[in-house]
DNA sequence: CGGCCTCATGAATCCTCAC
DNA sequence: AGTGAGGATTCATGAGGCC
C-alpha cells in the first residue's frame, strides 16, 4: 500500500434530520381519531406514513356527510353514491393531515383493496401526492371465492407516493436488489397472509383484529423507504404491526388508534419486540450514498500514476492519464467521463467503469481492472 | 372484511339475448373518436366492453439504458393530456357511452397502469359501475427501471365491472377453474409482454403500435366473461387484438379507432384470423366437464411408469416419478404442482404443463411432451 | 444444426450536486 | 433557479450471426 494518510472525501448526500424529534410522541399510541391526533403534530416532522385505512364504513365510526349531518351506520339507509361521498371526505381529511405532517422529502404508503383503493389513489393524486409505484401484494394463500362467482381475490394493492413530482424521496435500491437475489425488486411482492403464531389473538382466542397485516410486508416497506432513526407514522395503527417492525428495525414510530382493545394488544406486542443490533441492521449501500471521489485525487494518491495507459474493455481506445487527473486520447482531452462520452458518441459515460488499467495481481501477474477498482482502494485507505 | 355497502347476491338465471344484433356494425372498425362513434350505437346492445384507453403517462425527458441506448417512449399525441381534470373528463365521457350501449347484464373491462387506473376506477364507480375484481397482469419480462430509482414496474391492472351492484353479470367459473388446473382462477395473471412474432410491425419493420397487448390476455378475458355469439366492443381498438381474439373464439366484435394506420394494420390482421371450428370450440367446452385427473391415476394406468424422469422445458430441473404419483427432485418431494412451485419459487405451478417427458413418436423417435399429453391419453382411454 | 455470443427492445411519470 | 458536469444504472426474450 502507498503512503495514504488522511484523505478528504466530499461528504455523501445526508438526509435532512428531524430538528424536533424530541417534541414528537415517539413510541406512543395516540388514542383517538387519527385526524384529531395528527393535528397535534408539527408540520414536516415525519419521514414516512404507512396507512391501512378502513374501507368498511361501519369501522369508520363517527362519519359525517359532506353537509355535516351525522351518519348512523346501522340505521341509515344510504345508497352507494352517498357512501362514496362520505368515504371520499374521510379519505381527503386524513390524507390532508398526512401531507402536512410529512417532511418535504417524506413518503406515504397506503394499502387497500379494490373496494377503496381507487378512491384513495385518485384523491391522493388530487392532493398533489406523486405516485412512485403501485405495488401488488400477491397472497400465497388467499381466501377462496366460496360462491364461485368471481376470480379469487388474491391480492391487495399498496401505493407508494412522494410529496410531489419533484420531491427527493428515499429508496434503498441496493438493499432491495440484494433482498431479491441481485435482481431489481419488482412491483409485485409475494407473501402469505398473516396467520399462525404471528396472528394475534384476544383473551377468548379469537383473532384480535380482522385485517392484521403480515410483518414481512412492513419489513419490506420500511427497509425500502426509511433509514434507521427515521420517524414512521401509522394513522390506523390497529394491533401495531407497523410499530413492532419499526422497533425491530430501529425506526421511531407514532401510532393513532381509536379502539382501546387494539391499543392494548398493540402495546403488549411492541413491548415484547427487541430491536436488532446495529450490525444486523446494516444494509447494502448504493453508490449514490457513498462519498464522491475525484479521479484526480486517485492519481494524486499514486494509485494510478500519470502516464499510465487506460483503455476500454474491448481496447477500441487507449488514453493516457495526466498529472491533473485529466486523460488524453488522440485529439480528445478531458475528464474520464467526458472523453469516454465523446469517443463512444454516447449521451453519457461513467468513466469509472468504462476505462480499465493493468494492475499487478496477487502473484505478480497482470490483471485488467476497471479504474473503479483504484477508487475502491482509495476509499479503503480513506477510512483509516 | 366488509364492503362499502351491503352486498346483495342475486342468482344468475338466463341471460337477456341480443334482440337487434343485425343492426349493429359487427366486424367493423368505426373510424373516428370512440365517443362520437359509440353515440351511433343503440342502447343496451353490447355484451362486453374491453377498453385499453390512453394511460396519460406524463413522461419527462429522454431516458437511456445503462448501455447508452435510447428508450423508445410512448410520446404519441393520443396520450397527451394537459391535466388530471382534462383526463377525467375524457374518461367520464367514454365510460358514460360504454354504460349506455352495454346491456343491463353486460360487463366492462378496462386496463391501465398507476398513471391512470385510479382516476378510471373512481370515475367508473361514480358512474354506477360495480367492480367485480381488479385483476393484475404480472409481466414475466417487464422493462427494468434503468436508473434504480423505483421498483420495476412489473404489472398492469385490469378492472372488471358490472353495470351495477345487482346486475347479473356472466362468469364462466368452470372454464376458468379448468384453465387453472382445477384451482380457482386468481386475480393475478402471469403473461409475457407482447413480443416476437405476435408483435405487429409496419412496412419499415418498426412496431406498428407502441402498446400492443398480448392475445393471451384477451383470450382469458373473453373466455371468462363472454359466450360464443356475444358482441364485444373495443373503443380503443388499436391494432385489433380484441377483434382478432374475438373472431378466433366465435364472438362478434365492434371496434373504434381514430388512427388510419392502426385501422389498416388491424383489418389485415383480423382478415387472416381463422375462427376455431365448431369441434374445436366444443372440445374446449367439453373440457369444462372433464373429470379431474390425479397424476397418480395416470401413473397407476401405466402411462407414465414409476422411475420415469420428467423435466421442465429448459431442463433446469429433473425429477423422478414415484409409484404413488408423487415426484422427487433432489430434496424436494411432493405433487407435480407442489414441487414445480417450490423449485421455481413461484406462487403456484401447473405441474401438467410444467413437467415434460420423452414419449415415443409415431415413427419410433423420441418426442418431448408435457405430461399433460399423458393426461389426455388417460382421458381418451377412460372414454371407452 | 446446435451452441454460443451479440444486439435490440419493451406503456417509464427513471439523477444530483456544485456553481 | 438554471446550467453543466459527474457519474450511477438493466432483465427477459427473440433474432441473427458465427463457428
Amino acid at each position: 500500500m502507498g503512503e495514504l494518510t488522511k484523505i478528504r472525501v466530499t461528504k455523501a448526500k445526508t438526509r435532512a434530520k428531524p430538528v424536533d424529534k424530541a417534541v414528537l410522541p415517539l413510541g406512543q399510541i395516540l388514542s383517538g381519531d387519527c385526524v384529531t391526533e395528527m393535528r397535534k403534530l408539527p408540520d414536516a416532522s415525519v419521514d414516512l406514513v404507512f396507512a391501512d385505512p378502513p374501507y368498511n364504513l361501519q369501522l369508520g365510526g363517527d362519519l359525517n356527510r359532506p353537509d355535516g349531518s351525522h351518519v348512523d351506520a346501522v340505521t341509515d339507509d344510504w345508497d352507494q353514491f352517498d357512501s362514496f361521498a362520505i368515504y371520499d371526505k374521510f379519505t381527503r381529511d386524513w390524507l390532508t393531515e398526512c401531507k402536512r405532517v410529512l417532511k418535504p422529502d417524506g413518503a406515504l404508503w397506503v394499502i387497500g383493496s379494490y373496494h377503496n383503493i381507487y378512491r384513495v389513489g385518485a384523491i391522493l393524486q388530487d392532493l398533489g401526492f406523486w405516485i412512485l409505484n403501485d405495488v401488488v401484494w400477491r397472497k400465497t394463500n388467499p381466501m377462496p371465492n366460496f360462491r364461485g362467482t368471481r376470480f379469487t381475490n388474491a391480492h391487495e394493492t399498496l401505493l407508494w407516493c412522494s410529496q410531489g413530482e419533484k420531491s427527493r424521496y428515499h429508496f434503498n435500491y441496493r438493499a432491495m436488489k440484494t433482498l431479491n437475489d441481485e435482481l431489481q425488486m419488482r412491483s409485485d411482492w409475494i407473501f402469505p397472509i398473516c396467520s399462525g403464531g404471528e396472528r394475534l389473538k384476544d383473551d377468548t382466542g379469537h383473532k384480535a383484529h380482522p385485517t392484521q397485516k403480515p410483518e414481512a410486508l412492513l419489513y419490506r416497506v420500511l427497509l425500502a423507504t426509511t433509514e434507521a432513526g427515521d420517524v414512521v407514522l401509522d394513522p390506523f395503527f390497529g394491533t401495531g404491526t407497523t410499530g413492532a417492525v419499526a422497533k425491530r428495525l430501529g425506526r421511531d414510530w407514532i401510532g393513532c388508534e381509536r379502539e382501546a382493545d387494539y391499543r392494548k394488544v398493540a402495546s403488549a406486542r411492541i413491548e415484547k419486540e427487541l430491536p436488532l443490533d446495529e450490525s444486523a441492521l446494516a444494509t447494502m449501500q448504493s453508490r449514490k450514498t457513498q462519498p464522491r471521489v475525484a479521479f484526480g485525487a486517485v492519481v494524486e494518491a499514486g494509485l494510478l500514476k500519470p502516464g499510465t495507459e487506460i483503455f476500454d474493455k474491448k481496447r477500441r481506445w487507449t488514453a493516457t492519464v495526466r498529472a491533473d487527473g485529466s486523460v488524453e486520447c488522440g485529439k480528445e482531452t478531458g475528464s474520464i467521463h467526458g472523453v469516454g462520452k465523446v469517443l463512444q458518441d454516447a449521451p453519457s459515460c461513467n468513466g469509472w467503469t468504462f476505462w480499465h488499467y493493468e494492475a499487478d495481481g496477487p502473484n505478480g501477474e497482470k490483471l485488467v481492472q476497471p479504474i473503479d477498482a483504484a477508487r475502491g482502494l482509495y476509499l479503503l485507505a480513506a477510512e483509516d
